[in-house]
DNA sequence: TTGAGGCTTTCAACA
DNA sequence: AAAGCCTCAA
């Protein structure tokens, strides 16, 4: 594919969309309408028919992933000269923004960038120093409301924020907030929403760096657009203001960031937002198989909130989409191990053409023990990220304290990692003397923190360690390489010399990550032999596991993928499975009493199903063991939605046993798909709950609810319930005197 | 005052 | 898997 004229592989819309060069530009267009074809023949096309220098394009997608396969087929289609089209993620952008431009606002050039374990500990120091218990107020939900806040227009407009507050009992939230962005600022640090926020402030309010920009980008493209937020908005807006050479690409139906503040009015209201913009859809399907595309159909027109439409299969009929329901999740984990290998053998597939899908991570476990079981080569994305395990984020936070000195979430990690004297009550009284004396704690260590006997020892080893680590970080990349700076760091703080004393196997696998790390930090610095360590940081806080070194011994190339259906976005694999089609789980019970939280679950269950080219397996479980204990599970509402002529039902029998070879698995066929009281009397036998989730119930306190999930067994039923005026609340159904309504 | 070991709690999706 | 809490030894 690397002829570019005539546009042969194009059909009519797509070449329409990819000849719109001038003015706004949208392209709705539906899963597998060959998006990211469009996509990068428009750039090549605006790079050789219409002659617009590379650079001049400015294109942002979601992922590093799809940034990266963005880039590369562009380079396919015109040579080495697309590596100048600025193709990045939206955050990767504003980071590239802020580094060059930000001090205009008051934006350190090496700012730290925060995650949100980082936010979790700012939070959880706050409540401390207010005297609240961090137990009884979750942090992780203060930084959710925060988060939630910070997607709001109103922190753009600069708008009175007072009325967004929360009521929180025992806590004045607008201090919080206030505090937690002021010891933001005083750390020198950004978080995830920040920068996108600050780089909208920037663009706002300095007219000078606007018309830099724009001088310099004067195409842009967005992807994934429906799942844009306020912020990324008036990104695309301000930058795209001067030529109007704005194009945007989305799906409606594929929206499932809602709650990351991704605003769906960004794609339904573009035409009315920009002028005399011209729209194009591509509702031409060329991945799935009728099947497949019917199914989805049939799930997503349940939607109420959507724009009417249908894909056309462009592909013929193929394999029915297959429902089974298993036991338990062992049995789900075997039906599906069992299946990959029976269809292995049956046809030339690859481990790679196989995807496992859940809802949660927690559920690939069970997945991963069966593959093990078997010898199957499988990679899982997402998850637990390198970077968030807990020796690579110590070691990071030393290199975040030297590259921002500022940086005090950096500084308490591990100011006594590994242990070197430096107990709590030190701590303490270090942050209450930097308090008192209005100075930053490294500032307070470095001119001389008083302290008194073997702890004297061990601040001036760290005092010595962050120094060393700053004068060497200031001559990276210059005489000092930054591999080098990072190594003797390492050295320098002894981790891995306290691993190796350790010698367990959890501690092993530590060392082993470490040089990973290292390796990584190799593999970089040969990438960019001009970055700095503030860049290099900068640059991986953004990362995903998916970017990140392989830590595991599989060759990725030839694994089965197992991944949340948030990350199989914009992905596909011949064959799919659906995992945990379970009430309370896909759909979530904590999207499941508001119909937008349905309608967005439920457009994730067509984002699943879409993935796939040739085959579509939905699996459930009929009791399912978790955090919360043993709980019977009703199948998905969206497995109900498919009828009964579009699915292929089974039950898988087997479960908790071993598989013993390449047999095929072994099925009894089932009725028809799930329909009222399907599972209600064998759970009744097997000494459940009277109840079952959807049920409508009486409360003798709070009146009409209906229950969200059924959970335990015999004397430990609890049950979920959701009533009227909205609130939630758990019961254990013993003591409960709730009846049928 | 610190550190280590054992126990419990935590649990939606992500850049 | 990681962090918090507890106890106990030094």
């Amino acid at each position: 594919m690397t002829r570019l004229d005539p546009f042969d592989e194009l059909n009519p819309r797509q070449r329409e969309a990819v000849n719109h060069t001038e003015g706004p530009l949208l392209i709705l267009a539906g899963a597998g309408s060959g998006k990211t074809r469009v996509i990068t023949y428009r750039i090549a096309n605006l790079i050789r028919a219409k002659a617009v220098p590379p650079f001049e394009i400015f294109a942002v997608t979601f992922t590093n992933k799809a940034a990266d396969e963005m880039k590369r087929r562009v380079i396919d289609l015109i040579g080495p000269l697309g590596e100048n089209v600025f193709v990045r993620t939206f955050h990767s952008a504003a980071v590239y923004i802020l580094r060059r431009y930000g001090d205009r606002i008051g934006v350190p050039r090496a700012f730290t960038i925060y995650d949100q374990k980082d936010q979790e500990t700012l939070v959880k120091d706050i409540l401390l120093d207010r005297r609240l218990d961090p137990k009884k107020i979750r942090p992780s939900a203060l930084v959710s409301k925060i988060s939630e806040i910070k997607d709001r227009a109103e922190i753009i407009d600069g708008t009175d924020l007072s009325h967004l507050m929360p009521g929180y009992p025992g806590l004045d939230f607008q201090d919080l907030y206030r505090e937690y962005q002021a010891r933001l600022e005083r750390s020198g640090a950004l978080d995830f929403n920040d920068l996108l926020i600050k780089t909208v402030l920037l663009v706002r309010g300095s007219p000078d760096t606007l018309s830099d920009l724009q001088r310099r980008w004067r195409y842009f493209m967005i992807d994934e657009y429906q799942d844009t937020n306020h912020a990324q908005y008036l990104i695309c807006k301000y930058l795209s203001s001067a030529t109007r050479n704005l194009c945007v690409v989305g799906d409606d139906d594929q929206s499932i960031y809602s709650w990351r503040g991704a605003d769906i009015r960004n794609i339904l209201e573009f035409e009315r937002d920009f002028d005399e913009t011209r729209v194009v859809k591509l509702e031409e399907n060329y991945r799935s198989t009728v099947p497949i595309l019917d199914a989805a159909w049939r799930v997503i027109r349940n939607n109420r909130n959507r724009k009417e439409k249908r894909l056309r299969a462009v592909r013929g009929e193929g394999e029915p989409v297959t429902w089974c329901s298993a036991n338990n999740e062992y049995g789900e984990a075997e039906y599906v191990v069992s299946t990959i290998m029976s269809l292995k053998k049956m046809e030339a597939l690859r481990n790679r053409d196989f995807a496992v899908f859940y809802r949660t991570n927690a559920q690939s476990r069970v997945f991963e023990e069966m593959l093990r079981r078997e010898n199957m080569p499988y990679r899982v994305v997402g998850g637990l990220k390198f970077y968030d395990r807990k020796e690579i984020k110590d070691i990071l936070a030393y290199l975040r304290l030297i590259a921002n000195p500022a940086d005090s979430v950096s500084l308490f990690r591990v100011i006594n990692v590994p242990a070197r004297g430096i107990g709590a009550a030190t701590v303490e009284r270090l942050r209450d003397t930097a308090y008192t004396e209005e100075i930053g704690e490294w500032e307070l260590i470095a001119r001389g923190f008083a302290v008194k006997g073997k702890v004297t020892a061990g601040i001036s080893a760290f005092k010595k360690i962050i120094e060393h680590g700053m004068a060497a970080a200031a001559n990276v990349p210059g005489t000092v390489k930054l591999s080098a700076m990072v190594r003797n760091l390492i050295e320098a703080t002894s981790y891995r010399d306290a691993l190796e004393e350790e010698n367990s196997i959890e501690s092993r696998s530590r060392l082993e990550n470490i040089e990973e790390f290292l390796n990584s930090v190799y593999e970089y610095e040969a990438r960019n032999p001009d970055a700095g360590l503030d860049l290099f940081l900068q640059e991986i806080s953004l990362l995903t596991s998916e970017e990140a070194p392989d830590a595991g011994g599989d060759d990725p190339s030839n694994s089965v993928t197992l991944m949340t259906v948030h990350n199989a976005k914009g992905l596909e694999f011949p064959v799919v499975f659906l995992t945990g089609m379970e009430e309370g789980l896909f759909p979530h019970f904590n999207s499941s009493d508001t119909e937008a939280g349905i309608e967005e679950e439920r457009r994730l269950c067509y984002v699943g199903i879409t993935r796939a080219r040739d085959r579509v397996y939905l699996t459930s479980a009929e009791m399912r063991r978790s955090y919360s204990g043993l709980s019977y599970k009703e199948p998905s509402r969206f497995v109900a939605e498919i009828p009964a002529g579009s699915l292929e039902v089974r039950r898988y029998g087997e479960g908790a046993g071993g598989l013993t070879g390449y047999e095929l698995p072994q099925f009894e066929t089932a009725g028809p798909p799930p329909a009222g009281r399907f599972w209600t009397d064998a759970r009744q036998a097997a000494g459940g709950s009277r109840f079952r989730a959807r049920e409508a119930v009486l409360h003798p306190k709070y009146g009409r609810g209906r229950i969200l999930s059924v959970e335990g067994s015999g004397d430990n039923v609890k049950l979920t319930i959701v009533f009227g005026n909205g609130s939630r609340k758990t019961f254990l159904e013993k003591y409960t005197p709730l009846e049928k309504a």
